[in-house]
DNA sequence: TCTAGGACCTCTAGCCACTAGAGGATCAAG
DNA sequence: CTTGATCCTCTAGTGGCTAGAGGTCCTAGA
């Protein structure tokens, strides 16, 4: 306990800065400091921060971990709102994932179709120049 | 020609705003003014917002854009540089989507788990509070 | 007890690609 | 000539940090 913010940080991979960074908007508690006012944190702030990098690294909005950190101190409440958020952020990476492989498969297109000739012939400029050429081509 | 800010946003689906923002950063060149200060636009601004607007939708960076923009000007250029900026996006999008698709699998798991009880029972809060017993029980 | 240097502090600014809004000027149709 | 839609500049905000300046504190070794 009495964990200096760089032991903090090493023990929950968040960096030092990243800290003091939720601290300001509020996503963890302004920790006693030291009479030279320096921080000292204990194990409460290292599972805190250690749920928050989780749910950072499964992508979820700062918004959503405020709630969710909120829920995880109720014990005794529902839990249908944090299956709801974790529902709306699946069907969000859903989306993401969708867009993204149609993009790669028109990106993917162009540079197949580029002869790495000049610029006047290259496939990538043109597709790029003029869209509804492209798009015209993939619907033939 | 001579079109006003307003009509090139119309013919190239760009927003005003935006247009004069990559006016700022250098992207298309400052247009002539009418008297009174008005931005007025010909047909080269148009394509050249086009080639940017179809290039975003795609999903490259400004940097590249401007790279992008500056070969399609260089005709008799070879266009290896091109192929390689999008050679190199498209890797970054397969990266994406690589890492969007491990994501989605963890959250599905989570969002399956949960039975929908109370918080102390709950998968979701569960794994986001000791993210190594996921990985535990994953690996199991 | 002193000192060195690593860790800490606050504050501001920057990243990306825009978006929003205030407060005012101009343009074109009727 | 009036009206109201469009235009102008400027500043600030978005999200989630990251970088850097300029300074203070803590602690281990001499």
């Amino acid at each position: 306990m009495n964990l200096p913010i760089g032991e903090l940080s090493r023990l929950t991979g968040v960096k030092v800065p990243t800290i003091r960074f939720y601290e300001q908007i509020g996503l963890i508690d302004q920790p006693p400091r030291t009479e030279g006012n320096q921080r000292r944190y204990g194990t409460d702030e290292v599972r805190r921060l250690n749920f928050i990098r989780h749910a950072r690294e499964l992508g979820f909005e700062v918004d959503d971990i405020r709630e969710l950190l909120d829920m995880s101190g109720k014990p005794q409440a529902s839990c249908h709102q944090a299956d709801s958020i974790a529902r709306n952020h699946l069907a969000e990476i859903d989306r993401r994932i969708a867009s993204l492989t149609v993009l790669r498969g028109e990106l993917s297109r162009m540079v197949d179709e580029c002869h790495h000739g000049r610029i006047c012939d290259c496939r990538i400029i043109e597709v790029l120049a003029d869209h509804s050429q492209c798009v015209a081509d993939h619907v033939h």
